[in-house]
DNA sequence: ATCTAATCGAGACGGTACGTCGAGTCTTCCC
DNA sequence: GGGAAGACTCGACGTACCGTCTCGATTAGAT
């Protein structure tokens, strides 16, 4: 996407290395320790990059998180495609659960959190990675419209009350995220969903 | 926890005014405005209070906003009895959806951000808002359990289904939180929680 | 000057050992290094301040330098009341050059260098070192109108011939300050402005 | 120095022009605004060049600005010759503080200030534009000498009165320098320094 | 007519100081 | 002893300038 053509301006061209140990010390700061843990002085020591050069490209430090989300993001799992509703369901969720227990998770966690306070974030977050992962999943969840899927379910409301509390659980925290707990997610809401044969 | 009795020493008292005065203070500010302009000095500023004595009786800002919180807890609305399972659920998320869409959901918002880099506003935001809401949601869904609800639901997941989807929009923001929403939502959990005739 | 009564008001008192510390750092650092060294950073550091403090109560690295010249000039030398014209200059004079040959002579420098690029410090600088001194030492030579001293000589030129000499050895440094230099300096002006006997 | 004779080398040869436009576009903006804003980001922009190409042929700032002054200097005028003592003098001050007060006034007010801390820019003031000034002067004068000088007259003290108090109300700034001031200057110091008939 | 070496404009980069702001602590006086 | 006022330390923020660097495009002398 966006051409990438770029006619090659005169100066010296951008430093992609340099980007890209700036995005993966984010990426790593935020794993690690908490959001807030995460300055932009840190960053750059861990980069090996300086605190300018981080200014030069982004207007402030949640901007650098973003795109950092947005680098890590290219590399996740695409929505599944067994021919099964139920296992294409059941499959989607474990893998989101994977991602959220996993050290990524701490990411999403200070996203959301940051989300609350800064509408760029926010706007970011929706656009770079809840929005995209939406589209996809309900891609998938299409073909078996009519098939296994009754047909008037609003996918809107269908995404919300699969993923909605997976977030739920990540963010509040009273009850852990187990694949026992999306399996029955995913049995509960079939049973909503389905046609009956 | 509480009580005290206060043996009453040799000083003059705790002016519970002066407390009162603080957390109303915190509480608005973040309902008026955003979370970064509630800073201690502004919180003291308006409760025409000093920031010693918010630092003399709380251990720090988060310990001020969960005890703000807990007061605007205690007068939240009861979990409705109706007699039907499907009106009590419509009602109850309909209440909180209102809660959310209104000023305090700002409050909400702030919370869970700030719960994601504090384990204390987490505890706190669990054991005082949460954990109670959703004990009081169980007993009223427990009543219809065996006569219109299929006895084998978890009512754990069934609060998640309920509530994670109105957490995620509004902390999300990706869609608005609005009547018709939590009818359809109500409407399809139903579908696969009551028993069949 | 300025009445000093200020009524006490309510919070704590500013606390006067952190100023002159941080006074007294400022003006070490000019001393033992060059005004470029003496960064905010440095001078809090060594007052054993912070940085906050610092510019709470002066606007900029400059205010800092010029009170704590103010300090410093409180403790210098008073015109010198000998009987004698010749002498009363020639120990002025004297006292000047001891002075900026030794480690506040750097402060001089430094002061007017930093008065060509900042007409806060130039203000300054004239207010508190240079208006004061010139004063004090035309009225010491006042005395001695019309006895010794020609009636019609203008104080302002004098000041300037006896002192300008010296500010421009000390600033462009072409030639050192010696007490053989200004004991001639003396002389040759002393030829000028005295009476006829 | 310099000839250098340049076996021409066989790579493009160094643009002269550029050169030229970089050291008038180092003393435009000394002369037009204030020495903070002439940074090299600064002349490099105005002079149409590249900061690349400053600091191929100048180490550093202060060597491009010594630079500059050394071309703006050889325009300046020569001592004059009357036959009279009084009307030499009067006449070069007169001519300097024409100097001084016109737009290039800043640059030397400028050149004082970066001296103090730099002893390159310090030596290169003084051996482009102090010594060589001081040298013409003292030359002048020289011819006067046992005519209507005194012979025991030390021309590098009468230097230092004739300049001194000139350099001292341009950096200081107490007083302003008119022609009427260095008239009344010379008058003076012409009391001291010439024969008795 | 190439080839080759040095120059130039553009502009990205690391480093370092600046001046600002919020959290949480401490000190004084008043009640 | 509690409370208001407000000074204090600490540490992160985002900005600016310096001097270095890497590009691609020029420009000549050497081949």
């Amino acid at each position: 996407m966006t051409e990438e053509v770029t006619p090659r301006g005169r100066g010296r061209p951008r430093d992609e290395d340099t980007r890209a140990r700036i995005l993966s010390a984010a990426l790593q700061i935020l794993e690690d320790q908490s959001f807030a843990t995460a300055t932009t002085d840190a960053i750059a020591e861990k980069a090996g990059a300086s605190k300018a050069t981080i200014y030069r490209w982004w207007p402030n430090k949640s901007a650098v998180m973003v795109e950092a989300l947005r680098e890590a993001v290219a590399q996740e799992l695409p929505f599944p495609d067994t021919g099964s509703l139920g296992e294409d369901i059941r499959l989607q969720l474990r893998n989101f659960i994977r991602l959220l227990t996993g050290r990524r998770g701490r990411i999403f966690k200070a996203f959301v959190a940051a989300a609350q306070n800064d509408s760029e974030v926010s706007d970011a977050f929706r656009s770079v990675w809840v929005r995209p992962r939406r589209m996809a999943a309900k891609a998938g969840l299409e073909r078996h419209r009519g098939v296994t899927l009754r047909n008037e379910i609003d996918l809107e409301l269908l995404m919300d009350i699969l993923y909605g509390p997976l977030y739920y659980r990540l963010l509040v925290g009273h009850a852990p995220l187990t694949e026992k707990y999306v399996d029955t997610l995913a049995e509960l809401v079939l049973r909503s969903i389905t046609k009956e044969a």
